[in-house]
DNA sequence: ACATTTTGTCAAGTATATTTTACATTATAT
DNA sequence: ATATAATGTAAAATATACTTGACAAAATGT
């Protein structure tokens, strides 16, 4: 299932695919899979993640 | 970094590092990697340890 | 209409999460 | 003191997260 809390999030804070990528340091595909929903990151990236939209794993993780 | 509120949110369900390896369907070794801190999860994992102890991402695997 | 950026997607390779087998140590109970 | 359960740890194999390179489609700006 998409993540569309991680592509809002991402698009409050105004920033690309790419530039999220590059500020958590990996490939523009993987932030782009993770988004579309068909793979499964590692927590320290996830928290990565979290950390450059300035959220939380709740929010952007979990679901209900 | 030992990740012990893992550690105690398994104690305070009595379960042994086994059983909850058995209910997230990983190996024991993985459920003791994980508490003793030496990588890196998926998040899909995680998210399946904590429902089996109750508690959130955010909870067992967010620091500060 | 054209140019540019952004996104979606695929295939082949590399890095690493997870398993399996195995053994030693520590705790718990009898 | 002895048995049993629980934990710590290691090496080799397997599964899968992630990269790289590449191309097409959609969106955005001028």
């Amino acid at each position: 299932m998409k993540n569309l809390k991680l592509k809002s999030a991402r698009a409050a804070m105004d920033m690309s695919q790419q530039q999220l990528a590059d500020a958590v340091c990996v490939s523009r595909q993987t932030i782009n899979a993770i988004e579309k929903g068909d793979y499964n990151p590692t927590i320290n990236l996830c928290i990565s993640i979290c950390k450059a939209l300035g959220k939380t794993l709740d929010e952007l993780f979990w679901n209900e």
